[in-house]
RNA sequence: GGUCCUGUAGCUCAACUGGAUAGAGCAGCGGCCUUCUAAGCCGCAGGUUGUGGGUUCGAGCCCCGCCAGGAUCACCA
């Protein structure tokens, strides 16, 4: 059985680690004969500032060898010498036992990664384990916003890293279609909208379903400064405001099937949808399975229903079922309204139901904001006690909130930055961008805005995603962002230039697909084959970790490396001609890592910038 | 008030889950295009890791207290 670990011990090594600690713990039993497990033996990349490739920590071994750390490190580094072939040599500073591995066997690992296009990815099969990952669940009364692109980017990318683990995995989304946010659309519109539609407004459904979702709240803050303005107090306003009792009579009519209401309801719906279907396109990410809340919500009334007469949870006087949850360390939490209607909650307890009966799933994960964690604490026990076995298994993929430089967006105060116009504007500079800089001249049209898409969204996909998802961050939309350092176009840009490369060496009628050729690698050469051959466990971690930022960083990083090579090593103007082949090998696999990198990402890679 | 999260350079973020002298980018200053794409490369400057204790060979990371900010504790979603 696979474990899917939040936070498992996954240290971002090559291979070598792997040998090294298993010969440390031989050196260890030979030296001083303790029983030390490969696991235990502590390793980490040498510092650069030293010379090595890996180091291993060697104070944990003192009260067995009973002697200081650097005639220990001393001791096992000559034992690993004379035993292990791919150790050349070492050397010991303090407490800390670098090891040398040798040039050949750095060489060969370049070689096997080069020949695998797909290098990094595991591939899952029949007995993988099945990951159903929930994003993006957009309410369809207004259009997507900052946040929902946090949500979406973080989404996809962890199903992709996910699957590239090795997984399987279900991308699902649950569309939060009914209650009283879309009924106030609603009436705003039967109130003010004059019939209209996003072919007669020329607007994007969402948006347009989105404007009376902001009409609805002007008419009924004026109908509450009427009201007060008449002598009411604030509660009583709040409660007699005619648009108010005219969005809840909608939601009533709509839960008793009334079919003015379900045809009204059904075609803003529709509306929304279409819009959403745009936005989630130019965002580049897509659903496996969509549910609906109104699809589900009666499959979770029943749920509680079963476990009312199960005795797991109680009715209330009023009607109301409550579960009590205290003997968990919680409150009591409410479950169906005393009017009998179902609360986010029951929602999410049919959806759950509905998604095991539909797939076999393993791990349930769902992307949802860090406010939400009490809901997720909650409905883990709530489907343990339902008795799914599954449900105290549920990961909640917590993320931070996006803040603007004065706090959170508000949609009263006009500072929700909007998911398409943050879209298009990016692609607007990224236009601007590339304009000034000319590089385009001789595209056409259509491959040029290709172009500014893929950079435009590749700056704002690696800008979120490059933050720890746990973490709140901060957005300024006063700043564009950058297009150069720790940016997406920056990596995008190094992968243009390899391709340039190999494309040059093409049209020279090179091949340099050969193997076992003799070289003498460079130490920036070097430093990119260590880098390279990290990537397959930099894949695990971000898995392990649930972390697209893992991913993010280990392309900058590598990135920086390449640069730094490509800047001081002559590639096509080599002249010795076995190290112009090892460097376009170098450069190939550098480009694959990168795309299959940034692809994890959700981020596409221009072959010309 | 209870619970939980966060605090690292002027700003935005890292730090391989307890390891060596805490690293990048942006902003600032100074170099490098007749040579594979300068959206690049190199250098300078920038820090009492909020704060006070503790644990140990070793703490930005673990424990306790305090300070600051945020989230949540609804018959909202």
């Amino acid at each position: 059985m696979f474990i899917f670990a939040a936070h498992s011990k996954n240290h971002s090594k090559m291979n070598i680690d792997l040998l090294i600690r298993n010969e440390v713990a031989k050196a260890l039993n030979a030296l001083y004969a303790v029983e030390i497990k490969s696991e235990e033996v502590q390793t980490q990349m040498t510092r650069k500032e030293f010379e090595g490739d890996l180091t291993v920590v060697v104070f944990p071994y003192l009260r067995h060898s009973k002697k200081g750390p650097e005639q220990t490190a001393a001791e096992i580094g000559e034992h690993l010498v004379a035993n292990v072939s791919e150790i050349e040599k070492f050397n010991v500073v303090k407490g800390f036992l670098n090891l040398l591995v040798s040039s050949k066997y750095w060489i060969n690992e370049l070689y096997q990664a080069f020949q695998i296009d797909d290098f990094g990815y595991r591939n899952a099969n029949n007995e993988s384990p099945l990951a159903m990952v929930e994003y993006s669940s957009p309410n369809t009364n207004k259009p997507l916003h900052l946040g929902h692109i946090r949500n979406n980017l973080l989404g996809y990318s962890i199903s992709e890293i996910l699957k590239a683990d090795g997984k399987k995995v279900v991308k699902t989304n649950i569309v939060n279609d009914r209650g009283i946010h879309i009924c106030k659309s609603m009436y705003a519109w039967i109130q003010a909208g004059k019939n209209d539609t996003p072919e007669s407004t020329g607007l994007k459904g969402d948006h347009l379903v989105g404007n009376y979702y902001v009409k609805f709240d002007q008419i009924y803050k004026a109908e509450i400064a009427d009201l007060i303005s008449k002598g009411k107090t604030k509660e009583e306003a709040e409660k007699e405001a005619p648009s108010m009792a005219g969005a809840r009579e909608l939601l009533l009519k709509w839960e008793a099937n009334d079919a003015e209401t379900r045809k009204l309801w059904a075609k803003m719906n529709q509306w929304v949808y279409d819009g959403f279907d745009i936005t989630y396109k130019n965002m580049g990410v897509d659903f496996d399975k969509i549910y609906y809340e109104s699809e589900t919500y009666l499959v979770g009334r029943d749920e509680v229903l079963r476990g009312l007469e199960e005795g797991i949870f109680e009715r209330h006087d009023d009607g109301s079922v409550w579960a009590n949850l205290e003997n968990e360390g919680l409150d009591q939490k409410i479950l169906l309204r005393s009017d009998g209607t179902s609360v986010y909650m029951t929602q999410d307890i049919g959806t759950a139901k509905l998604r095991y009966e539909d797939f076999k799933i393993d791990k349930m994960v769902y992307v949802v904001g860090n406010e939400q964690n009490y809901h997720f604490q909650v409905l883990s026990i709530l489907l343990d006690k339902l008795g799914f076995e599954w449900g105290k298994n549920l990961y909640h993929f917590s993320y931070g909130m996006v803040e603007l430089p004065n706090g959170k967006m508000k949609s009263r105060e006009g500072t929700v930055v909007d998911a398409d116009d943050l879209m298009e504007g990016m692609i607007k500079v990224a236009k601007e961008t590339s304009e000034e800089l000319g590089k385009l001249d001789g595209f056409t049209d259509d491959e040029k805005s290709e172009i500014y898409r893929k950079i435009a969204l590749g700056a704002l996909k690696y800008f979120i995603l490059k933050v720890d998802p746990k973490k709140t961050m901060l957005f300024n939309p006063e700043e564009s962002i950058d297009f150069n350092g720790n940016t997406g176009p920056f990596i995008q840009y190094t992968y243009a230039r390899i391709q340039s490369v190999l494309r040059k060496a093409s049209d020279m009628g090179l091949s340099w697909q050969q193997t076992g050729m003799a070289i003498e690698p460079g130490a920036k050469e070097l430093e990119l084959i260590k880098k390279i051959t990290t990537f397959p466990e930099v894949v695990s971690e971000s898995a392990n970790n649930f972390s697209p930022a893992v991913i993010a960083n280990y392309c900058y990083d590598l990135v920086k490396e390449y640069n730094q090579f490509y800047h001081d090593y002559p590639i096509l103007k080599e002249e010795n001609e076995a190290q112009k082949l090892f460097r376009l090998q170098l450069t190939q696999t550098t480009g694959n890592v990168i795309r299959n990198g940034m692809a994890l990402l959700g981020i596409e890679c221009p072959e010309r910038m």
